[in-house]
DNA sequence: ATGCCTTATTTCATAAGA
């Protein structure tokens, strides 16, 4: 199975690079992230022509996840019990088995500052999203839930610690909560970079960031034991943030 | 301290992103 995922900001706006996208990279399942339209507006009779189901879960202009697969779409379950919102739950989770295994496409709230109520939101969001992992996990399927966490996991995901401390994404509530969830039995699948040593999957659109690699690794595929165990590569597609009319993030890609 | 860039929106200005 080729897993993959990508931040696309904003699916409609992207939509002819990610068509180009699925047919060069082929893979069999996609976890997308700030989708940015509802339902009923993702483009999926566009993606469906190249063979992939869709399923979206969506509330207008912000946030936004779905998941394509062209080896099975079942148990599709959107969002999870007693989700936190701001103040009500947002679209940021959606969950389907392909292929017998269980993948979960997830958008954490960025938290903006660390003294900001949205910050406080993140911890229990993620919190929140432990819980349903853990019973999601009890049936024993492989599981693999990826997405954008914004939460850069150790210093070197970072182009400058010094730069970040006392910043969201970096600070030690958000990274135990990362560690809170790898300790249900998850393993970090480190992507390798396709240049340079940083295996970074977002780049600031401003002041030429991406082309300098002053970037972090906050987007993040995270499997259970058996199936990390089958990984064969993972990388980081930093073409596609190239060009004209890139996203600010880069898919990860995964071959189990 | 802020913008740098890009998105969506009851748009020609604002909120949000990380």
């Amino acid at each position: 199975m080729r897993l993959a995922t990508w931040n696309v900001n904003s699916v409609r706006a992207r939509l002819p690079r990610l068509l180009d996208w699925l047919t060069t990279t082929k893979p069999d399942v996609v976890c997308l992230q700030e989708t940015k339209c509802s339902a009923d507006t993702f483009p999926a009779a566009e993606v469906a022509e190249l063979g992939y189901a869709t399923a979206a879960h969506g509330a207008g202009q912000w946030n936004g996840v779905a998941l394509l697969s062209r080896v099975g779409l079942d148990e599709v379950t959107r969002g999870f019990p007693e989700e936190p919102g701001f103040p009500d739950p947002e679209a940021r989770a959606i969950a389907a088995t392909c292929d017998g295994v269980r993948v979960w496409s997830v958008y954490v709230p960025n938290g903006r500052t660390p003294d900001s109520p949205h910050y406080t939101y993140k911890l229990a969001w993620l919190a929140g999203l432990r819980e349903a992992l853990a019973a999601d996990m009890a049936t024993g399927r492989p599981l693999a839930v990826c997405g954008d966490f914004n939460v850069a996991p150790t210093d070197a995901d970072v182009w400058d610690p010094a730069l970040f401390i006392g910043s969201t994404h970096v600070t030690p509530p958000e990274r135990q909560a990362l560690a809170d969830i790898r300790a249900l039995g998850l393993n970090d699948v480190v992507p390798r970079p396709m240049k340079g040593d940083n295996p970074f999957t977002y780049w600031d659109y401003r002041a030429g960031m991406f082309h300098q690699d002053k970037g972090m690794r906050i987007d993040l595929v995270y499997a259970t034991g058996e199936l990390a165990g089958q990984v064969r590569s993972a990388y980081i597609d930093r073409e596609a943030r190239k060009g004209k009319g890139p996203s600010d993030h880069a898919p990860i890609v995964v071959d189990f």
